[in-house]
DNA sequence: ATGGTAGTCTAACTA
């Protein structure tokens, strides 16, 4: 069971490709960020010529998240429960037993600003969120766009994204942290352990051509699920395609 | 520190 993560920067620009990165890739689930569309606009027609169901949970110009499907997406929830959230960044839903949970992170700008409250808070909430759903999901999957960075590996220059920069700062990290703690591994670390295995780069600067980017996007398996993750990797391909998302698909496969 | 680019929607916000 292939499983992905992919931030896509607006499904209605990057509609063709996903279209063509589901028939080259064949992913057997997939949760999107930054859809970017209200639901009513949500192209399920198309996912589903191109043999995935969906589900999605989206607003106007910001954020919007999905997930899709080969198989029956079944118990779906929108939004972090106990969580007043105008964003919409949350979806969960399972999958041949698999609990997945498909989560946009806010990004927090700045230390010091109310949007990198909103981040720790948001953070805060999907810690009991997770939680809960360990207890009634073991086999448990949680994946996204996390808008941090794990440890020095996953960034260009340790000096710059240090401790007081935004996605490496001391709270997001431990905020992070405490997301593991629950019983959760980092996919792409279970299996590789070397350094610059980006999943962002910036639209600027050619970044992507110099590889400046960001390991931000994870996949992330329960205690359950730890020995069944017998692939895991990210794939830069879409990335060097004409107008692409700053956003490469991470993924890791189940054994069943 | 700033600005560089992109998406949404044509002003300014978000990333």
């Amino acid at each position: 069971m292939k499983i992905a993560s992919w931030n896509v920067n607006s499904l209605n620009v990057r509609l063709p490709h996903l279209q063509q990165w589901l028939s080259e890739f064949a992913p057997d689930v997939v949760g999107l960020q930054e859809t970017k569309l209200e639901d009513h606009r949500f192209p399920d027609d198309a996912l589903l010529e191109a043999g995935y169901r969906s589900v999605f949970h989206g607003q106007k110009t910001y954020n919007g998240v999905a997930l899709l499907a080969r198989q029956a997406l079944e118990n779906v929830r929108t939004g972090i429960p106990n969580f007043d959230d105008p964003q919409a960044r949350a979806i969960a839903a399972t999958v041949n037993g698999v609990r997945i949970i498909n989560l946009y992170v806010v990004n927090g700008q700045d230390l010091g600003t109310d949007k990198y409250d909103y981040k720790l808070r948001w953070l805060e909430a999907v810690h009991g969120w997770i939680d809960e759903e360990l207890k009634a999901h073991p086999k448990l999957v949680v994946l996204g766009d996390f808008n941090i960075a794990p440890d020095d590996r996953d960034v260009p220059d340790a000096a710059v994204w240090n401790d007081d920069h935004i996605l490496t700062s001391t709270a997001e990290r431990a905020a992070y942290r405490r997301l593991l703690a629950l019983g959760l591994h980092d996919g792409l670390r279970l299996l590789h352990d070397e350094a610059a295995l980006f999943s962002w780069w910036d639209y600027r600067q050619a970044a992507f051509r110099r590889n400046l980017g960001l390991r931000i996007d994870l996949t992330l398996a329960s205690d359950a699920l730890k020995s069944e993750v017998i692939e895991a990797g990210i794939d830069t391909t879409p990335r060097g395609w004409e107008r692409p998302s700053d956003h490469a698909p991470a993924w890791l496969r189940l054994r069943s």
